[in-house]
DNA sequence: CGAAAAAGGTTAATCGATTAAACATAGGCA
DNA sequence: TGCCTATGTTTAATCGATTAACCTTTTTCG
């Protein structure tokens, strides 16, 4: 800037005015357009750091999820930063990789660069952090999980009535032994799966058996999977039909019981939370609830800049529905 | 800081170097003491933003692929990020929907923010976006793509190779009407995978044949897939074996031939670029050309590093060999 | 004609850090 | 005693913008 005002021979603030079209009516129009013209000459290119560090917006967001290689949110990923992108906002990211430490050490990284705002996929253990957040003031909205206790802004799948809807459907199929296999953990929306499947079961005289649900932990699904699969299998009489609590698990559970040479559906319906692409060309596509991503990607950002830019406190709490997509398996 | 030096009594200054750790044998050890002991009290954030325009290093690289939603991509990104954050830098990241145009967009907006260097996958086009980077002397590796006529960093698959082996390997297997499915692109990585599957052809007294060689655009690829695999499946004799171009084609093409009741390997031996999880649970699993993702990853972080921090002005230019995966369809 | 309004610009403080240079006090030593 | 060196801290300029407040000059008009 300093460049363009010596060689026009103006003070910086007139140029700082003309480039960002401000006190239009106030400006000689010749001088204005000279200044563009010489900027543009110059190669003049803002340096947003200061400009951010003056007006106390950095137009940039954070983004933190577990981990930016699953497709599930990297899917996510893409409309967030297209969305951002639109409205003048760059984004940040980083995976958390499931750890509260690591997604907290990530928040403190993307303040200390003043961003203007952040979308977390929460961690089990998150809520200090997130009490931290609120705290300071800074804009957060969650996506995925969220923490019923917390008063937070959050876009989520409607876990329970996802859930709901799957085993009431295979219960119309005339499955009457589901199982389910899920992950062990804290986290809210993959306890409500299981509430889900409970609710439906009960809804329809089916007492849930504990025996009936397995829940693995995050880090060792590939381990756990054919235990648990076998031990599902093992009951007698047999399960006849399973609800999968999320991708990996379905992926893996129909590798084990097809290597098993178990039949789907006729030996056991399959049904999953997620789309799962690498089952795609298996015998009998697998059923599946679809969630919205797209979707909630774009209503994350919004949210969040409604949040940001209109200072708006208003709570913004989404549950969105899951499509249940049926084919072979069920 | 301001807070910090008030409530103890000092200059701001002071305050700087303490907690920088800076001219630590010239500052009184109780008082550097009570200085951090304040900042913690009051909680306090050194504005990056700030720190970056003084300094003129903003610790941040940017990230531009084709789609952070291609698992190619995201997993790549997830590396990257992470081996940034243990060299203390924040990653930026936008995709260019293989649109040089907003490839440049993405690049002047992360150079607005004082981005220290920048990784790129290139899109069609975007040689005179890297000739104003190099003017600027503006830090920068490319992934997965790069152009022959340019000087610059790249970390890529040797592309020319893997498809020389995969095709090589085809030939030993006795498969000898080897047609390839590719993408129609000026890329010059696409154009390799082209020219070694022709080198190997020829090697082994074979004359690639234009007909068995299929490009299709990089946008319709979906519809264009079944009436390109029709043409090939309808030459007299018959294609015995495909090499496609990428994971994408190889799964609408799979899909489509499983569709017509072909089976693989018999009627036909497939062999492809990149993993396809998607056809993980196919009767005949893929065999494929694996990339080592995290590698290129590392090294592109780490060629970029070189770059920027040691001045480095030396260009690495990797090609790293793909790993031939064999299974079941050829 | 002369005062107020309009037009067109400039000054200078500020955002939150960093850092070279200057300053002040104390101790060492001939 | 007086000069030099260490030690410990402050001053003030700077990074590249923004912007409220102020300053000139020219018009307008009763």
């Amino acid at each position: 800037m300093k460049d363009i005002a010596q060689k026009v021979g103006v003070s910086t603030a007139l140029v700082s005015y003309v480039l960002n079209n401000q006190k239009v009516n106030r400006i000689n129009k010749e001088l204005a357009q000279k200044i563009k013209d010489t900027a543009k000459e110059l190669d003049y290119r803002p340096n947003q750091l200061a400009k951010s560090l003056k007006t106390a917006k950095s137009l940039t967001i954070g983004l933190i999820v577990s981990d930016i290689s699953n497709p599930f949110f990297s899917n996510i990923a893409r409309i967030i930063q297209e969305e951002a992108d639109n409205s003048k906002y760059t984004v940040l990211f980083g995976s958390s990789d499931e750890s509260a430490h690591k997604s907290a050490q990530l928040a403190d990284t993307f303040i200390n660069r003043q961003v203007d705002g952040l979308i977390i996929a929460p961690s089990e253990g998150a809520e200090e952090q997130l009490a931290y957040l609120q705290r300071r003031e800074i804009p957060f909205v969650l996506i995925d999980r969220y923490f019923p206790a917390l008063e937070t802004n959050y876009v989520a799948l409607d876990n329970y009535r996802a859930a709901y809807e799957a085993v009431s459907h295979l219960l119309d199929k005339g499955y009457t032994r589901i199982g389910m296999v899920t992950h062990e953990t804290g986290l809210f929306h993959l306890k409500e799966r299981r509430y889900g499947y409970e609710g439906a079961l009960k809804d329809r005289g089916i007492a849930p058996h504990p025996d009936w649900v397995k829940e693995i932990s995050l880090k060792q699904a590939k381990t756990a999977i054919p235990e648990v699969v076998d031990q599902l299998l093992g009951l007698v009489p047999r399960m006849d039909a399973l609800l999968m609590g999320s991708n990996t698990l379905a992926d893996l559970t129909v590798k084990h019981i097809h290597a098993l040479g178990y039949k789907v559906p006729k030996d056991l319906a399959i049904l999953t939370f997620d789309e799962v692409e690498s089952l795609d060309l298996f015998y009998a596509p697998i059923s599946y609830l679809r969630q919205p991503l797209p979707e909630m990607g774009r209503l994350a950002i919004q949210v969040l800049l409604d949040n940001m830019e209109k200072n708006n406190t208003q709570l913004s709490q989404i549950q969105l529905p899951a499509e249940l997509v049926l084919r072979a398996s069920t």
